[in-house]
DNA sequence: ATTAATGCAAAGGATTTGCAATACC
DNA sequence: GGTATTGCAAATCCTTTGCATTAAT
């Protein structure tokens, strides 16, 4: 089955430039199965654990092996192409992956529905200029995660309690 | 070996009021073991892990158990008496603790000396007011961790670049 | 007396590793 | 051809769980 012409292999002459450059500084080789994962992570809309992501892969090449994608993100988290998120450990403690490629933002895990919110504003831009300026640090990764409830949560958790609250507790 | 005025189980009679009163709200039990354990943390200057906390637990009470330490924690945790942390897991996927009684920040992993700082700005306050206005998220724990390097770390490293960028890069 | 907390031992999940076979440049 | 990468299977690390016993209110 052949697939639509944004996705896959075909996208390989747009992207092996600026994959092999990056992949290759570090002595890196840029391996079909790697170059595989990099396309499968970057075309993904949420975040991805190392168990999606092999799911996922295995259905383009069965024969490859969860060490492979371990290893694989270990690579691209040291060559920043990719992002770890703990997510508030909302589902244990796997980690979850996202390109760089997008415009930096963080995490809002809500504890009630669990849903994921990205967000993002000005002021966390300068708090990491004012983290480098007065410390002397210089940030290579960030992570911002918040654990709490969504608004639409939130709405409920008001409503439900006007009622809790009449009876008491 | 009696020890000063303000540690170990001296200090029960002032905290036992402010324990009792935060754990026994969801109906959990102030248990010998329990207060130990929250001592030990109170007392500790860095960031304990589970297994430091139950190194220095059986120093006191040998009887006491790592399936105790973790559902401490987790009661701890849940109660929002303890931060978690996981340091840019720097050290493996280990988990860090500590108490929420000090003022908050936010923590910056060196990857070089592995060396943990911690810091915090006005600006840190401003961006979670500013997520809660934006977002309409009730923020209940936050988490912001940095990994790069560390003030000292980067003039070593740059003073072993300038000989390697006359090099070559 | 009732209910929650503990110790124990075993299981669980996620990730890592040594080594022989394979793919890449 | 020489070196990095892969598959495999086993190991490791951290954490959790069911159940019988013990401790707290």
């Amino acid at each position: 089955m052949r697939m639509g012409r944004k996705s896959s292999e075909s996208m390989n002459g747009a992207n092996r430039s600026y994959l092999a450059q990056k992949l290759t500084k570090g002595g890196a080789r840029l391996t079909a199965q790697r170059k595989m994962l990099v396309e499968i992570i970057q075309n993904s809309t949420g975040h991805l654990d190392a168990a999606s992501l092999l799911r996922l892969a295995k259905r383009r090449d069965s024969r490859i092996h969860r060490a492979t994608v371990y290893r694989t993100l270990e690579l691209l988290k040291r060559l920043r192409l990719i992002d770890e998120l703990d997510l508030m450990h909302l589902e244990g403690e796997k980690h979850f992956y996202e390109p760089r490629t997008r415009s930096e933002h963080f995490h809002l895990a809500c504890f009630r529905c669990g849903k994921i919110l990205e967000h993002n504003t000005p002021t966390f831009e300068r708090l990491k200029k004012e983290i480098s300026e007065q410390t002397g640090f210089k940030i290579e990764v960030i992570r911002l995660e918040a654990g709490g409830q969504c608004e639409e949560c939130r709405a409920q958790a008001d409503s439900s309690q006007s009622d809790a609250s009449r009876a008491a507790r």
